[in-house]
DNA sequence: TCTGATAATGTGAACGCTAACATAATGTCA
DNA sequence: TGACATTATGTTAGCGTTCACATTATCAGA
């Protein structure tokens, strides 16, 4: 019973299958050169042992994880979680294993720990979840000797970041509301931290002054209290507003709720879109018309150019991606003022 | 140019401090009985060097990954996504890399192909977060050699096992509404594959039983649309309903859709409690009193379990995990009909 | 000052694999 | 039928650690 229960190794394979261990090794990684008959041979020893191959040994040879390293913030909002499993999937299509380390976006302690215990690892390459543009900075002072692709922020170069489509979301959010005909439509923006901020106000902005409209922002974050708060104050009546574009649903979802409790019934008086389609959109009062991003596209496509970084193949330029009108109840033709 | 830049290792490191490797290797993995004085000079070295250990040759020579896999549905619900940060962190304090696979809990071969790639890197134990009934039979099926956990299935011993405190949760969010006075009760459950539904069932008619009341119970599933259909069909005249558990918070929330649409009031005519308490719960019309289970602490306990399992320690006893009764707006005193 | 324990460090091998090179089998063409 | 390319397989070394076992320094007690 004290049997040692050695897992077999490539010699066991070897030597049951009668050929040399370097013969199974071009078996698994499946070179060139091979007889269809030896193949076969060798692949049955394998599956009568339950060879599985050790990736210590092959990391330890090739200099190479075949990890590679995800960097979340663990503050839980929506997408990522969707993310997470396409970038797994897409990590594994490759032949890739992903490994994660959740951070405090806000502590440069806590990203360095992060990176610190991925490194241990040995991982190839990083890809970054972080919405905060100070945690940009902070990962590249600390990785320098292998790939990084980030997720969702503004990096100039494309190859190096995959991107929500918040721009050109935000502009046909605008777009829906003004062809619909509203003409003060408002923007209540998501914190300036945060990089899905910037480019979703100015897709807003954008729309409006294509359409010779005055644009109008507020500040808010991302929070439903928030959106209550700015609903419980904004000016409507005088300034004739008829619609408002909130940068995601969390924030539309406050707005509504206080707008309501004021006595303006949305759509009838005032319309309101958001943007990120959770699930709960579709059932609040009114159901929400929103944006909804691919989020999972996006997990996949860093990951597809995280694994073309570290095999130097070519990355496939996949297109931007556009987040997806999805009109419900909340947004309507202007009220009559 | 061309240099090439081969990392540093335990040798390049002995050579720096003057010592041999083995100490270096000591001064790595803290052994006894080494001179204070010389294990600050090999640290300095290893600074200087900026030297990290190779886990591969690491994980070689010891036979032993330092890793855990995760097998989790890819059915995104609320929960999961903050209980994989906890199983990060807790994996990390104990020096491991916890990775995941993502599986399709209904599809016995995606569930072999996760299993399959998280043995390739040498996952040293497994966590499996599916909250279907087959799965288990199916991942018990697959892996004999390593010790696994599953969260939330009803597994005999509690070692094998955490629970998110589905029974007791349940059991209080009917003694909510029976302290309020509320006598006729029923109950929405989720579908009877997932392992949650159950003891959600059973400790609301232990409750109801409890204090002399007749259960009833209708079958759900965990969706906004089926709560919505069901408040669409419910009979409450008749049989005097006054308040609902729903076996979570959205079907709780398609339920108060449908319910207010009929016109009756919540919660002056029904009284309904959710359970989970999804973020968007404080802010639904009205707001939802649920119940909160700790996923976060959940992930927890199951990582330190795991590492339990692994090291062989004894694992820490925790007691059950209980969910916090959050009482909001949809809950009252019953209506008198 | 010598002896024997204990503390502190060193030496060689082995983990399981692939890379690089070497060799053997097979096929092709003059 | 020999010469030479091509296909197919074998042999040896080494990746960076830790383990098991030396070996050397240090210190107390007789």
């Amino acid at each position: 019973m004290t049997e040692k229960v050695r897992k077999p190794n490539i010699y066991d394979v070897a030597k049951l299958a009668g050929v040399s261990h370097q013969t199974v090794s071009r078996v698994i990684n499946n070179a060139d050169y091979i007889k269809e008959d030896t193949r076969s041979k060798v692949q049955s020893a394998m599956q009568e042992l339950g060879y599985v191959p050790n990736a210590a040994a092959r990391a330890l040879v090739t200099a190479k994880s075949k990890i590679v390293g995800i960097l979340v913030s663990d503050i839980v909002y929506h997408g990522p979680a969707g993310m997470m499993h396409a970038m797994e999937k897409e990590a594994r299509r490759g032949g890739y294993f992903a490994i994660s380390a959740s951070v405090d976006p806000l502590d440069n302690d806590s990203i360095a720990q992060g990176i610190e215990h991925l490194r241990r690892v040995g991982i190839e390459g990083l890809v970054v979840i972080t919405p905060q543009s100070d945690s940009v900075q902070a990962v590249e002072r600390l990785v320098k000797d292998i790939p990084v692709v980030f997720i969702d922020s503004p990096h100039n170069s494309t190859e190096l970041s995959a991107e929500l489509g918040n721009y050109e979301g935000a502009k046909r959010a605008t777009e829906h509301l003004i062809s619909l005909g509203h003409k003060k439509i408002v923007h209540v923006a998501g914190p300036s931290e945060w990089f899905d901020s910037a480019p979703r106000v100015s897709g807003y902005s954008d729309a409006m002054k294509s359409a010779k409209l005055e644009p109008k922002v507020f500040a808010g974050d991302w929070s439903v209290p928030t959106g209550y708060e700015i609903g419980k104050n904004l000016e409507l009546d005088q300034s004739k507003v008829t619609a408002i574009f909130a940068a995601n649903d969390h924030l539309a979802l406050g707005l509504m709720r206080a707008l309501r409790q004021r006595g303006y019934d949305i759509p009838q008086r005032v319309s309101i879109i958001g943007f990120d389609d959770v699930p709960e959109a579709a059932f609040y009062e009114p159901p929400l018309t929103t944006m909804r991003p691919d989020f999972a596209e996006l997990g996949r496509v860093a990951m597809e150019k995280m694994l073309g970084h570290i095999t130097r193949e070519a990355t496939l330029s996949s297109d931007e991606l556009i987040p997806e009108l999805i009109v419900r109840e909340s947004t309507a033709l202007p009220a009559n003022l």
